[in-house]
RNA sequence: GGGCCGGUAGCUCAGGUGGUUAGAGCGUACGCCUGAUAAGCGUAAGGUCGCAGGUUCGAGUCCUGCUCGGCCCA
């Protein structure tokens, strides 16, 4: 040989037209499109028809604006489950719902009102709904399709609407199931009130300003107490809303509180017999109050001192006493944990219709709200004092009636009991966000559900539903009464919580919460249909009424519940005149709490079924859509309509901080699948540890765009490398090198992880040990040290036959693996090795065949092979060694035990090492590197004896391209 | 203010029932290869385990307080 041939033509190198670069953002949404056009999940239906079912039922995102990173992290989780469950083979269906009704929606609809001036009320009610309607069906459409960018796999052709009519009539029949079984009440509950609007706000429509206010002080006789020196002196009360003081049913004191009774000195310091109680550490600033009142020099003496507690069971009476009736009803002193010597007097005067502690303190001791003052602000007809045939009576709201020389200023002051008035009180206050108006709190009647009253779950006769929501559970014994509090919490023990801590969350909050307020004074939202006898205040329940309530809201949607349908609503049974028709809508949260029955019962959707499988949602629904769901379905089945509840946390900035629009941290996942592409946000999202807070920002995501990549290459590498490979290559596991044996007890190891991850639902585990797997395993272990092989060997070689085997093993299980993840990359890499069989979606689990090997054995020698890589490092750093097949290696041997592995295979460890010749010696040191002196194949480029010049062939070489140039 | 949850290398995460010098992957730096090449391989540096007390022979791991952050309430 004379000259050196150039062998690189008789070199296997990987071949492929897989990209290396992704270009995501331009791929992905012509491979969504290729799935759309195949309908995809409809053939997925159809490969998993009969199989075992996992139902993940989804909670409604409310249908108002595009889509946060929130709602994408939770919809991929969703899509892992249901992806990964499908690839276990079972029928995982995915329908899709929103969240329609509700005061946002209405709030929008409303700002477009305005800005065409015209006025919401003016507007009949069922043109109002119908612009809701309008708009929340924009937003489904447009957040449709940014969750189908997403990847997300679902019925999106037949989605559920909480707005739909059929949804809205199940709904309306779980509403009457309540009714039926004596589950509904109506009570009082002082909310947020516009006397303006005449309506009642929602926190989120209240804004706060600061504005000043009439404080006075204002005092109540003691008649009765267990402290004798107390009776006949004066409590004294401190308020900035003195027209709540006609409402007054009782005083509030501190049990921890100091109080001081104290007597008023005339000017020559002799006792005036009047003495008030206040709390100490209030004394100063109610007496310069005081003295501020044209009493400069009023002095005091103390009398004496109390602790809170010992107040018990003093009573008052009201300044306007000699009004008699409501007003000389006793006025007694009430412990209250609200009570704070931060301002006033210590002593908080009650009034339970216009405040929440208020009401709270006095429902607690017996004593009900009087629902004086109407939607008006004014105080009402048959009122004893102001009423409002008084010419005095205005707004309570109005300044004018609060002020020092208002109509209740200088009444109490007549009646001797203002000490002081001033108008000069600056604090926060509540405004109407919409018209700028204060606003007060105020009782009115609302509808719960109680969660303490014994009920006999399932013994009730249910009105005939006609299919939708008309699957109840069976009746089960009927003999125990149970209260909803008690069936919940019974429930939630017989609930799967993942991760566990969910339990323990929804747990406490069912067993503190109060009675469920179900009713809204709004107009969006599905009605309480119930008529209320006007004599006895009862609600109507007759089923044959009910039915049909439900068949006319099936037919025409809420607006089907009006005054004019009311008359053919109660049919020819009842006068209309006798009843009441309840106009106040539902909570929101009943709606989405009864999407288990018009989802998962209705039959509409027959490939579901209940109770599902899964809820998976943000850890804000233990309060919210768990919550309502369970005590819907607790109250109307005995049961959680889930087995298993899924909760993650929050996604917050790169910081750990909340996102915030105002904060400017906030991350879109609009921008994300822009700039990146929606595989990277999904392998994000199945990456953090979801079950805490977790982090979102540049560095996060370029680092998983990193993860990506290597995850990329390894797939393009395995495309490359298997390059012509068929069926007919393949290798029986017996017939394989032990390495070969080796990577496939690796594969079967992880294998049984990733089962375990997507049965825990882990996809941080699943997706992490994948990742590691790729990079460990393959790429810095089995491909390299097998890049000889297959770059040199020829190709009918046993050897290079079994690798290219494990390639394609590894190749059909890592795809499968990865399909739940990168959705639209393991697509496109299944179409580039497999252009015509169809999506790789609809694959399943992979089998791995079981091998066994000796575990320790490879252990050990992997770890030699760390030792060695180490030793030839500082010959690399000096430059005596370039390649690391430059490089002899010698092992300590002393027990003979390496000595075995020469059994595996000539030059197995020159193999594994990736070195040149490897000699055992017999000392304690570690590996000894020296620089080869053999010269370089021109074609393997290993350094072996046999090869006489740089440039000529080794024996495995020669025989190769011998054998390649005679097929040639 | 209350209930619940969390704070381990630059990033994402591991660290049963407390026990040798706290781990992995990525990233970074440096080097090798130039036949996976905007790829591949190797080596190294990086952590007072939020802070402060306490229990213990010994604490990232148990207790208390504080702090920062989060969800839900008020």
């Amino acid at each position: 040989m004379t000259e050196n041939r150039d062998y690189r033509d008789t070199v296997f190198l990987p071949q492929t037209d897989f990209p290396m670069k992704a270009g995501l953002p331009e791929k992905e949404p012509h491979i969504l499109a290729r799935w759309q056009e195949a309908d995809l999940y409809a053939q997925l239906r159809e490969a998993r028809s009969g199989r075992e079912k996992f139902i993940l039922h989804d909670g409604p995102p409310y249908a108002n604006g595009d889509i946060h990173i929130g709602h994408a992290l939770n919809k991929v989780l969703k899509d892992a489950v249901v992806r990964s469950q499908t690839l276990l083979g079972k029928d995982a269906p995915y329908v899709p719902g929103w969240d329609c009704h509700g005061l946002p929606i209405e709030w929008k609809v409303e700002e477009a009102y305005r800005k065409k001036k015209l006025n919401k009320d003016e507007v009949p009610a069922e043109e109002f709904r119908a612009e809701c309607r309008a708009y929340a069906a924009q937003w489904v459409e447009v957040q449709k399709a940014q969750f189908q960018r997403l990847g997300i796999s679902g019925k999106w052709d037949q989605p559920y609407l909480t707005m739909a009519p059929e949804a809205e009539a199940a709904i309306v029949a779980e509403l009457l199931k309540f009714a039926e079984t004596g589950q509904l009440y109506r009570g009082a509950k002082p909310v947020m009130w516009s006397p303006v609007e005449k309506t009642a706000l929602a926190e989120a429509e209240v804004e706060y300003e600061d504005i000043t206010s009439t404080q006075i002080d204002v005092t109540f006789e003691i008649v009765e107490s267990p402290i004798a020196e107390l009776v006949g002196a004066h409590a004294v009360i401190w308020t900035t809303t003195p027209w709540t003081i006609p409402v007054n049913q009782a005083l509030a004191y501190g049990p921890e509180v100091d109080y001081i009774l104290i007597e008023a000195l005339d000017e020559f310091a002799e006792p005036t017999g009047q003495r008030y109680l206040v709390a100490t550490e209030l004394y100063d600033s109610f007496r310069s109050r005081i003295r501020g009142q044209g009493n400069p020099n009023q002095n005091y003496a103390t009398v004496d001192f109390f602790v809170g507690e010992t107040l018990a069971g003093t009573i008052c009476r009201h300044p306007m006493h000699h009004l008699g009736g409501f007003y000389a009803e006793p006025r007694p002193l009430l412990p209250g944990d609200f009570v704070t010597t931060d301002s006033g007097t210590g002593l908080v005067h009650m009034a339970p219709d216009h405040g929440e502690d208020d009401f709270a303190l006095c429902k607690a001791h017996g004593i009900n709200p009087k629902f004086v003052v109407e939607a008006d602000g004014r105080y009402r007809e048959d009122w004893l004092w102001l009423p409002r045939t008084d010419a005095r009576n205005m707004s309570v709201i109005n300044p004018k009636f609060n002020a020092p020389d208002g109509p209740i200023c200088s009444d109490l002051k007549e009646a001797g009991a203002l000490l002081a008035a001033s108008t000069d009180y600056q604090h926060s206050y509540p405004h109407s966000w919409r018209s700028k108006a204060k606003v007060i709190y105020r009782c009115t009647p609302q509808w719960f559900v109680p969660m303490d009253k014994p009920v006999a779950p399932f013994d009730y006769p249910v009105a005939p539903l006609g299919g939708i929501g008309g699957a109840v559970a069976l009746a089960v014994s009927a003999s125990k009464t149970a209260t909803l509090r008690e069936t919940a919490i019974k429930a939630i023990a017989d609930t799967r919580f993942v991760p566990e801590k969910g339990r323990n969350r929804i747990g406490s909050m069912v067993e503190g919460r109060p009675d469920w307020v179900l009713s809204r004074q709004r107009a969006w939202g599905v009605p309480i249909t119930l008529f209320v006898d006007r004599k006895t205040g009862e609600y109507l329940v007759d089923p044959e009424v009910n039915a049909r309530i439900i068949a006319a809201v099936r037919e025409k949607g809420v607006d089907a519940w009006s005054d004019e349908a009311a008359p053919a609503l109660l049919g020819p049974d009842y006068n209309v005149d006798d009843y009441e028709r309840v106009v106040d809508i539902l909570d929101v949260w009943f709606d989405s709490g009864s999407t288990h029955a018009f989802v998962l019962e209705s039959g509409v959707w027959p490939e579901l079924q209940s109770p599902a499988d899964l809820y998976l949602e943000g850890s804000d629904q233990h309060r919210g859509w768990f919550q309502s769901s369970l005590l819907e379905s607790c109250a109307t089945r005995g049961r959680a309509p889930y087995k298993a509840v899924l909760t993650h946390g929050f996604t917050m900035d790169a910081k750990g901080m909340k996102m915030s629009k105002s904060l400017g941290n906030t991350v879109s996942p609009l921008d994300v699948m822009r700039d990146y592409g929606a595989d990277i946000i999904r392998l994000w999202a199945l990456s953090v540890d979801y079950t805490e807070d977790h982090r979102i920002g540049p560095e996060i995501l370029k680092g998983v765009a990193d993860q990506y990549r290597k995850l990329r290459n390894t797939f393009r590498y395995l495309l490359g490398a298997l390059d012509g490979y068929t069926e007919a290559e393949a290798l029986p596991v017996d017939q394989m090198p032990e390495l070969e044996r080796y990577m496939l007890a690796l594969l079967g190891e992880l294998d049984g992880k990733m089962r375990a991850a997507v049965d825990a639902f882990d996809f941080n585990t699943y997706t992490r040990s994948l990742i590691d797997f790729c990079n460990e395993d393959l790429s810095a272990f089995f491909f390299d040290i097998r890049k000889d092989c297959l770059y040199c060997d020829h190709p009918a070689d046993p050897k290079r036959r079994a690798y290219r085997t494990v390639l394609d093993t590894m190749f059909h299980a890592l795809i499968r693996y990865a399909a739940p993840v990168l959705v639209f990359t393991s697509e496109e890499v299944w179409a580039s090795r497999y252009p015509t069989s169809g999506s790789v979606h609809l694959l399943e689990w992979p089998v791995v065949p079981a091998v066994e090997t000796d575990a320790s054995r490879w252990n050990a020698l992997r770890e030699l092979r760390t030792q060695v890589t180490e030793a030839i490092e500082p010959l690399r750093r000096e430059k005596t060694v370039r390649s690391s097949l430059e490089a002899e290696v010698t092992v300590s041997d002393i027990d003979g035990v390496l000595r075995e592995y020469r059994d595996l295979g000539p030059d197995f460890l020159a193999e594994i090492f990736i070195s040149g010749p490897v000699a055992f010696v017999k000392t304690t040191d570690g590996p000894g590197i020296s620089r080869t002196e053999h010269h370089k194949c021109g074609r393997c480029w290993r350094h072996l004896p046999e090869v006489a010049e740089d440039g000529d062939l080794c024996a495995r070489c020669d025989d190769v391209v011998t054998k390649l140039d005679a097929e040639a």
